[in-house]
DNA sequence: GTCTATAGGCCGATAGAC
DNA sequence: GTCTATCGGCCTATAGAC
């Protein structure tokens, strides 16, 4: 379950923090399999042993990291939420630019989210990552009602197909940051994910022939 | 480069065909680091040392996978193509949904691709992967322009900005199959892609607004 | 072209001293 | 809580018979 209980967690010793970070950072990078304990060990600057003896097994190390991965986001969401602006058609908007912002601001959590649910890694973990996406795709579909009840347009687009293409387009903006470059007729949003965001979101609400 | 080329490979022996065939399926589901050799071979029911007399390393086997799934990419968005419909507006829409559909046809060699574009395996490999993105990408924005140039709307949009939307729909759709069926909400499209091109393409061509 | 046998290395995990 | 040393296993790759 994602910690809404704001109990915070008794203050990890300094090893086992540094071996939490290294792991995301390896983790996030090469998968589950393919980072190995020992490269762990080395970029948190303690022995292969230590983190035998702060995690039980390398499932477990990598359990907790995909947990506090998916808790940072999900606080720096709900986060977003809660200072949404008064108009509803602006609440989607915000929301949208600032949920691509979370992802862009914990790159190495998201990435590793991202991995989790194309892996298979383990039961426990596709649960919680699936969790996390299930939660933010709620929100928005919660946001798409609302904007669409003010204009009272009841026009047959389904929020939850709406909901769908925003979180896509973000998600599809993150992952293809790093092609991107190669990619020169779109060099322009590279650098701009606020830029970026406005159009997609206007496109999406004006649509293609109508804009103005 | 990819093989506009259309000469034939010599018809590769029986056992060669079964180790790709294997290491297909391994390296899509796995990754290259955690999909070995032993499994490859146990499921082409040859031996190992088989696979390195027909391979000269994992890496190359590898490569010549890779390449392999490119070309049945490349291939069959290319039979789509020349056989796109005449009216401009349509073309663009007959192509997104037929993109769609390729993906979804060769799911193992979709999953790979993208494997490849995440992870940093091999250098050859992601120039391989890119130049087929580039490819895809450069024939949308045509196909956008031609149909901006017939309304003559000039308004302002870029094509390179909503090619890179169309793309990117169908490549969140082809990676979200598998966590679809767990979001209640949007069950409706899971087993139609038709429908969800369909219902994209009208959303972002009218407008969530302007829907009739 | 196919095999068995094996070399040599890195892996996850543990034992046991401090 | 941290370490060194080590075990057993799986890995890629090769040697050499058929």
């Amino acid at each position: 379950m994602l910690t809404n209980t704001k109990t915070k967690e008794p203050a990890l010793h300094k090893g086992a923090q540094s071996i939490l970070n290294a792991a995301l950072s390896f983790f996030s990078e090469k998968g589950f399999k393919s980072a190995s304990i020992n490269e762990i060990a080395k970029k948190a600057e303690v022995s292969k042993a230590n983190i035998y003896h702060h995690f039980k097994s390398k499932e477990c190390l990598y359990q907790q990291v995909l947990e506090e991965a998916c808790d940072r986001l999900f606080t720096s969401l709900n986060t977003v939420e809660k200072s949404l602006p008064a108009r509803p058609e602006d609440r989607l908007k915000t929301f949208f630019s600032e949920h691509l912002q979370c992802l862009l601001r914990y790159p190495v959590s998201t990435n590793l989210i991202k991995r989790e649910l194309m892996d298979n890694n383990s039961i426990d973990g596709r649960l919680l990552a699936k969790e996390l996406f299930s939660e933010i795709f709620s929100k928005i579909i919660l946001l798409v009602q609302e904007s669409q009840g003010v204009q009272k347009s009841s026009n047959g687009i389904d929020a939850p197909l709406l909901a769908f293409i925003l979180v896509g387009m973000n998600m599809f903006f993150f992952e293809s940051q790093g092609i991107l470059k190669y990619l020169p007729q779109v060099n322009d949003f590279v650098d701009s994910p606020e830029f970026y965001s406005e159009e997609v979101f206007d496109l999406l609400i004006e649509g293609f022939k109508c804009k103005t």
